[in-house]
DNA sequence: AAGCCGACTGACTGGCCAGTCAGTATCTGA
DNA sequence: TCAGATACTGACTGGCCAGTCAGTCGGCTT
């Protein structure tokens, strides 16, 4: 057993009793003891609790930043923006533990490391919102506020992977891939018009009073449904 | 003084403190301090930390759960929709205190306390997906797993309501219910749509998918088409 | 075989903080 | 005015755990 194999050997328990526990609840007594070495030994090779983390942290981010591609433009963005999606899920899915972390535990970790974390985070959406202003110019996205829009696919790409992450749902990476990309490219409500037709009789019974008379921000054209019903 | 104010002015003392520190790292001696008593006092109002958490979100759950209407198919389904994002929106805008904590710092709790959050989590996402299913029935939801639809809208409203209460974007509320609704009616990209109907088990790699040149859908804007070239 | 060296050990310490409680202040009604 | 009740105080304790370090162990060299 060499100093290198048994780095590796504390970090997978650390990972593990983190993925487990979250920062706070996982003890060093716990790493050691997965790893199954005295807790001394655990300072030869770390300088303390927090580098574990921060270094296994560090490694997802590594490989997430290296996953996502700048969309060019110029060729088939679809299978661009798949290509990303696929990729940021693949590098998730694959190190669930550490996920369910980052996810929802990151907090009450010391500020540096939560700046750590929030910086990566706004990077990621920064890059995000550049794609969707350039895609906008090109007519691809909508018109509406790009940092919304990021927001939300942000946002409900987190939430399905922290699922998958807790273990609450095991889903195909390539269905989450599909099913969000299906969602950005045409939502999943029908619009009302199209409605009509389908439904049986509409009563007014109005259980509820929504009183919505603001809506300043009327989008431009509903879209006609098409050949919607298709599949 | 009387007891009833010192109980409210420990509560509105707690909540700042959490909000601004994280359950973990604020301390009972935080609290005591904002609230101008000694911590003693504290213990006369209630029995631990955990209680005074607990309550603060409890009374949040049950804003939220009084806000949220069961959806009446037989009705103004968009405008009931958009009543209940609106509702949520409101109730999670009005306490952007606890909803930062509720929606990042919710770990290293006692596990039971988790419990509570993640039932209460469940119980939404169960509410959303019986719409949905409904929906779907009656036409008014496109086809396709109403978990996961359910999964992306809760994480794309978690995640505005996170930054807005986080203080890095204040939006809004019409804003947020608004593009949000329009996202789940039309999605933002506009795309091929060639591209419409889409295989459920595509094969997994292959980043540059597969090369679809293609009659565009869009209405206005044209984009040019090349071959591609990730990077 | 002797002695050196790097790896490993685990009992221990020091700091932190939730929660306690003996004591003090303030109020209230007789 | 004073006695009892109620509200409040803050120094203190006990438990927990990250991090330490004096000491053991076993392999390698000479």
């Amino acid at each position: 057993m060499n100093k290198i194999e048994r780095r590796q050997d504390l970090l997978r328990a650390a990972r593990s009793v983190f993925a487990e526990k979250g920062y706070h609840e996982a003890k060093v007594d716990d790493i050691v003891a997965l790893a199954k070495v005295a807790k001394g030994t655990f300072y030869l090779y770390f300088p303390d609790k927090r580098s574990v983390f921060a270094e296994l942290v560090q490694g997802l981010f590594g490989r997430l930043g290296g996953a996502i591609l700048h969309v060019d433009p110029g060729a088939d963005v679809d299978a661009q923006i798949k290509h990303n999606i696929r990729a940021i899920v693949a590098v998730l899915l694959d190190d669930a533990a550490l996920t369910s972390i980052l996810l929802s535990y990151s907090a009450g970790l010391d500020p540096a490391f939560v700046t750590q974390v929030r910086a990566f985070h706004h990077e990621v959406k920064r890059l995000l919102v550049g794609s969707l202003d350039e895609g906008q110019r090109l007519g691809i996205v909508q018109p509406g506020d790009t940092k919304l829009y990021a927001t939300f696919t942000i946002g409900a790409l987190k939430e399905v992977l922290f699922e998958n992450a807790m273990g609450e749902q095991a889903r195909q990476r390539e269905q989450i891939v599909t099913a969000l990309f299906d969602v950005l490219r045409r939502g999943y409500l029908l619009s009302d018009v199209a409605r009509e037709e389908v439904t049986p009789a509409a009563a007014p019974t109005a259980p509820a009073a929504p009183t919505a008379p603001t809506a300043p921000t009327a989008p431009a054209a509903r879209r006609p449904r098409a050949g919607k019903g298709t599949r």
